[in-house]
RNA sequence: GCCGCUGUGGCGGAAUGGCAGACGCACCUGACUCAAAAUCAGGCGUAGCAAUACGUGCCGGUUCGAGUCCGGCCAGCGGUACCA
């Protein structure tokens, strides 16, 4: 009989349906293996959109095989620009075009054979799944978490909205690619900086990537150092600066201000006060990326001087846009002798620069900023200390005296949660005259998203809902008088914050999630998804579940225990996408091959956390291996187990089990490949194969192609489903053969092979291995001889 | 600039400090066929008829032995970027 994948896959198909594979028993403990649920785009998925999938589902059938009743959901991150855009375009409802892909995507995945259960399915556009996004936001107003401030935030042109940090790379939209520039507007902030601690230090417990918690590490960006405050001349105003570097205090010079200071215009004196606001104006017009790219110091003097506390000395005070106003205190004490962007300010506008730090102890020429360690000079009682003592000295001193205190400072910035766009979740919040915001009422939510004529967003910073007087009139929740809706809505980020708590019990109208579910599935034992995601989601659901903690809706800190990170498929070595027109469809390859064949194919393309490029050719390989394995069982003649298959099955339950614990899953594939080539070698010599190997084989591929192995299972004669098993356990003792190859080395040099007993001791193979090296050590002195145990034999000869 | 990752045949890639190139793709030869496809048998790093020599980005080191460890570079990719 042939192999006939469509026959088999979809007779497979019909009988889990029947009687699924993956059913809770009271003796079955419970594993979570979580997708990142996908954006349902109009261009559907491609191979590179499988791979994950596919790992997933290995993983998670793996783990039925190892007695567990895994959660494995699939849903949808549905709120988005693509399909507001569409709308735009097209004036068709974003929710009508958002089911379509939907049903699209979901027929798609059907073809992978994943055992996503689509009762538990999660929709971030459905009111009663977002009524619970709208709860979270409303708990964290509440609790003086979610606030609102009027400043200058990253403003995409473009996709006219507001974004969040995050969301901006190399000055650039993440979403759109085009140049953010800086907007003043009311915008609703999320604390997230009163958790920096907190998720800088629980990272340490995760079992993630080194990279993805190095990437949050950074992003949180915690430095240690102290506040100095300086007074200023002729002013009763002091402002205070922010440095890692105290032991430098010495050698400021000049202080500079942000543009955007606080204290600027009370500072400046009349004479620099029009020079001072005209700068002040270009900075605030030029482009973040404009003020990155240009390293060329620029700056005005206020006309006043600042007080160096510790040894008076008198400092300019300037204002430049290369201070940022929105990191540390918005003010620095410039110390042009140890600090390269400071020097670069004082050649240019001639500033005093006094060396502090020395590496002889002796006064230098510098020609550039000393920024190492040293000895103090310059620097009254501190002189001849090493600078990295007088770090914590001066400091000390300094808090002492009362001129400055010891801080930490985070570059993590709160996040901005208000888009100006229609396609998301409103904010549950009103405007009352009387009573300022109010958040509204928890049973009247969801607030949900009313019709509009124009999705259009305005580009004022007001959302298109604005223009729905009907649904933006309402009362306030507390004095019942006449107050206005919040017209902004949420991000994208805002829903799948929390998506995976709401699996469990996707249709619970009573609570987020019950406790029971709770505490049976959740944290998630194995997260999947792409990296791209490393400081933006994975650092927002953090956020959420440790604010969620403090409310006492989970018991846990962290949402992901173990995360991995799958590669991308690459296509002419880059990332498949429409426009570069090197996307690759599975349903043809499906349709040719088979399910079972592309999802070993997508694992075998190599290491799953590397990039791959695809070959198309490629999957002809493994699906030629399925005919083999297929042949192979088909034809055999069981035989008795003879003590060598006895062995070599074992070895290939040691092999394929410590390479899939290691997530080796493409050398799992190629060990499959290697044990059925030696297979059938046996079976063309000695005419059959034991059904014992037979068995062991069929269950060890079934997580990766789980048609065929179902198939195969019932063709042996066995009953009921090949998931019903437990993954195959080896014996290290059974493993282990009487005879085994010594591999020769004379002077490190490869000289040969012997055979010799597994038990043979020392000096009997050193004596086989010279004998079989005697022509090649002719004439020479053997100076050393070295043996590793069932490995190699090296002889040193001169 | 700083931080991180990756460099192995024509290609994707294997190798607890111990036989470099497993497994697969492509290619070559042969069998089967009228022929092709499929399948099967064999070959396939470079040079050489061969014995053999040389080969894991480059230079050096440790070691009986280095793709693997250490030091110094180079290239590609990713993160970050005037963060005081």
């Amino acid at each position: 009989m042939k192999y006939e994948h469509k026959q088999i896959e979809k007779k497979w198909r019909a009988n889990w349906e029947k009687s699924p594979i993956n059913v809770e028993t009271p003796d079955k403990k419970p594993y979570y293996c979580l997708d990142m649920f996908p954006y349902p785009s109009g261009n559907g998925l491609h191979v590179g959109h499988w791979r994950g999938y596919v790992l997933s589902d290995v993983w998670s059938r793996y783990q039925i095989l190892h007695g567990y009743h895994v959660l494995h959901p699939m849903g949808w991150d549905a709120f988005g620009l693509p399909a507001e855009n569409y709308a735009i375009q097209k004036k068709v409802h974003p929710a009508i075009a958002t089911a379509e892909n939907v049903a699209n995507f979901k027929r798609q995945l059907h073809d992978i054979s994943a055992i996503y259960d689509w009762d538990k399915e999660v929709n971030t556009t459905d009111p009663n799944y977002y009524k619970w996004t709208q709860w979270i936001f409303l708990k964290m107003f509440e609790k003086g978490l979610a606030y609102e401030k009027e400043m200058p935030i990253n403003w995409c042109p473009s996709c006219k909205t507001g974004l969040a940090n995050e969301e901006v790379k190399e000055g650039a939209c993440d979403r759109c690619g085009s140049t953010v520039t800086k907007k003043n507007l009311r915008q609703w902030m999320l604390k997230i900086t009163a958790y920096a601690e907190r998720l800088l230090n629980d990272l340490e417990g995760l079992e993630w990537p080194e990279k993805v918690k190095k990437m949050q590490s950074d992003w949180i960006g915690k430095s240690y150092g102290a506040e100095i405050d300086f007074e200023i001349e002729g002013t009763d105003k002091k402002v205070k600066v922010f440095t890692t570097r105290p032991d430098t205090l010495y050698g400021a010079t000049f202080m500079v201000l942000a543009p955007e200071h606080e204290l600027v215009m009370d500072i400046v004196t009349d004479q620099q006060k029009v020079q001072a606001e005209k700068y002040i104006f270009d900075a605030s017009t030029r482009s973040s990326v404009d003020r990155m790219a240009d390293k060329d110091k620029t700056g005005v003097f206020l006309g006043r001087y600042a007080v160096n506390p510790l040894n008076g000395e008198k400092l300019p005070v300037w204002i430049s846009d290369y201070v940022l106003a929105d990191y540390g205190t918005g003010a620095i004490m410039c110390v042009p002798a140890h600090d390269e962007r400071d020097f670069a300010f004082a050649k240019k506008f001639d500033l005093k620069i006094t060396q502090v730090i020395s590496k002889t102890g002796e006064l230098e020429d510098l020609e550039e900023a000393f920024v190492e360690e040293g000895i103090m000079i310059n620097s009254g009682t501190f002189n001849g200390m090493k600078s990295s003592e007088a770090k914590a000295a001066i400091p000390d001193y300094l808090e002492k005296q009362g001129i400055g205190t010891k801080t930490v400072n985070y570059k993590l910035r709160d996040w901005v949660f208000s888009r100006q766009r229609y396609w998301g979740e409103p904010i549950p919040v009103v405007h009352c005259k009387d009573c300022g915001v109010v958040g509204v009422k928890e049973e009247e939510l969801p607030i949900t998203l009313p019709d509009v004529e124009s999705y259009e967003p305005t580009g004022t910073g007001e959302s298109p809902l604005a223009a729905i007087d009907e649904w933006v009139n309402t009362t306030c929740p507390k004095c019942g008088g006449p107050a206005k809706r919040e017209t902004n809505t949420m991000p994208q980020w805002a829903g799948s914050s929390w998506y995976f708590l709401r699996y469990p019990n996707p249709h619970n109208d009573k609570e987020l999630i019950s406790k029971e579910d709770m505490k049976k599935w959740l944290p998630v034992d194995m997260y999947v998804g792409g990296i791209e995601h490393a400081v933006l989601h994975l650092l927002y659901a953090r956020f959420y579940t440790k604010f969620l903690y403090d409310i006492g809706t989970v018991d846990f800190e962290e949402p992901f225990t173990r995360l991995f990170n799958q590669g991308m498929v690459t296509k002419n070595g880059a990332k498949m996408s429409k426009s570069k027109g090197n996307v690759v469809s599975p349903d043809e390859l499906v349709e040719k091959y088979g399910c079972d064949s592309l999802r070993m194919y997508e694992l075998f393309i190599g290491p799953p956390e590397l990039d791959s490029e695809w070959d198309d050719r490629g999957i002809e390989g493994v699906y030629r291996f399925l005919n083999k394995v297929w042949k192979l069982i088909d034809e055999n003649k069981e035989a008795d187990a003879t003590r060598e298959m006895e062995r070599l099955r074992h070895k290939m339950i040691h092999d394929i089990t410590l390479r899939m614990e290691s997530f080796n899953l493409n050398t799992v594939v190629s060990g499959f490949m290697e044990y059925t080539n030696k297979f059938l070698d046996i079976q063309k010599q000695a005419g059959g194969i034991d059904k014992e190997t037979i068995k062991t084989l069929i269950i060890l591929l079934a997580p990766f192609t789980p048609h065929i192995s179902e198939e195969l299972w019932e063709s042996v004669g066995e009953a009921g489903s090949v998931f019903a098993n437990e993954w195959p356990v080896f014996d290290e003792e059974k493993m282990k053969d009487d005879e085994i190859e010594i591999a020769i080395q004379i002077s490190g040099k490869m000289a040969g092979k012997i055979k010799v007993a597994a038990d043979e001791d020392e000096a009997s193979v050193l004596a086989k291995a010279k004998a079989a090296a005697a022509a090649r050590l002719e004439g020479k002195e053997i100076v050393k001889e070295i043996y590793v145990k069932g490995r190699i034999v090296n002889i040193v000869a001169k």
